[in-house]
DNA sequence: ACCTATTTTTGACATAAGTCAAGGCAGTGC
DNA sequence: GCACTGCCTTGACTTATGTCAAAAATAGGT
């Protein structure tokens, strides 16, 4: 095969990848072919290493990304250095979207997990085109709203419940998302994990090795089997592990 | 005077009161008088005492709520009867829109502090609206941003920083909010305070005893005296009261 | 001004979770 | 096979913060 050959499909391939994600996502769901194609058409495509940063806390903010194929965290660091991780985006996911409306600087890090190809969406193209169609900024409204809600959760778990109950709530999460009965994979680890949490790797261990003695749960490595799917729940409510 | 001219002069008065909240609220920020009057045809009035509740966590999202006067805490109780205000909301802010474009149940509890006039907003005429006026989404767009933004920074608070340093930085948030130079009021109890900060009040208490003995604020009452700004905010920032 | 109810403060105590330090385990490359 | 590196676990210790109980202060209503 020639390496014009190659290319060719590899470029075919891709574009059919983004054209899937772009439908896929949510922000876009429902819109026609004629407005994907506009978003297509002011989307710039970015790829970037693993371990790299794609934005820093108070960098202004000229547009926002969508995650094509890779992984990507958002993240904020205190002053002595200590890293906490808000979130962590997969293929589909939009982030950065904050500030294009807030009209501020971003407000967290974001840094790439995994080798990944972003589409960044630049501020004014997207205004001028969220302002000629509802329909795109209905989606956007509904996006934007439940990540408002996954924050509230977040701040509940955060202020009110304690590690075990934040870890427990955060397995039968897992569990229903991935859809694999009461088998959970890890996609991070277990030190980001930690941090998602809002705890540290020492506390996170010591009390997936309690849940292990109390039957709860069966880990082994980052396979995690929920043997307690009622305990875990009671858990995540009540607070308190034995 | 007779009491229907009282009772005509109340009337007024109240409708320019509630036009000039409407056009103030960020989210009607720049619209027509038209779109205003549009606004205003489909909310309706609600009025409550202090201390009753407007909607409960996991109710039926009929549509949202604007402040018109009055005050009212947006709360989560945890299982054991724990409570946690997420927020605080006076004239002219919005609560409860999560729902209406996630199209949920409300997430967490609304009660008013004081007795409160509210509009309410029904849940398709405003997405008609919405679907109408793009200026009106994107200020839409741009409140949720902003709220956003805002959990942001509290759970980046309560998950890295601990309570002298939340304490410190909601001091200083206020006086720049108030603008009145390095004296605060605490329009709230200490006790909620206590408990936006996600705390107790006993812990909020003795805290705001050692700032004081260090000479970085003087406390009487719910008047509060920043003594030391650079001190606060570097507490803010590292954390460590002594 | 008085009484009551609420809010705030204080003290003694219990505990969850962080820090520091060391050791184990797994994967990678030489 | 071996060392290297990164990740995870374990132990001893410290500390911040919550719990319980009671006193003090404040605010509200009559």
């Amino acid at each position: 095969m020639s390496k014009i050959g190659d290319n060719f499909n590899k470029k075919r391939k891709i574009m059919k990848k983004i054209l899937d994600i772009i439908s896929q996502a949510p922000l876009f769901n429902g819109l026609s072919q004629e407005q994907l194609g506009q978003i297509r058409q002011i989307a710039i495509d970015k790829f970037y290493d693993k371990g790299k940063t794609v934005f820093m806390e108070s960098d202004d903010c000229n547009g926002f990304y969508i995650v094509v194929a890779g992984k990507v965290k958002i993240y904020k660091v205190s002053f002595e250095g200590k890293e906490h991780i808000l979130h962590i985006y997969g293929p589909g996911n939009p982030f950065g979207e904050v500030p294009v409306f807030s009209g501020r600087k971003f407000p967290a890090n974001a840094e790439t997990l995994l080798r990944s190809h972003l589409l960044f969406i630049p501020r004014p193209a997207f205004v001028d085109l969220i302002s000629e169609n509802p329909s795109l900024s209905l989606n956007m409204l509904a996006v934007l709203s439940m990540r408002l809600r996954q924050f509230t959760v977040q701040i509940e778990n955060l202020s009110l419940k304690e590690v075990p109950a934040r870890l427990a709530s955060y397995l039968v999460y897992l569990a229903d998302e991935q859809a694999t009965g009461d088998f959970v994979f890890l996609t991070i680890s277990k030190g980001q994990l930690a941090s998602l949490l809002g705890t540290i790797p020492e506390t996170l261990s010591r009390i997936l090795a309690k849940m292990n003695k109390q039957n709860l749960i069966q880990v082994e490595g980052r396979n995690i089997k929920l043997l307690n799917r009622n305990g875990l729940e009671e858990l995540a409510q009540h607070g308190k592990l034995q």
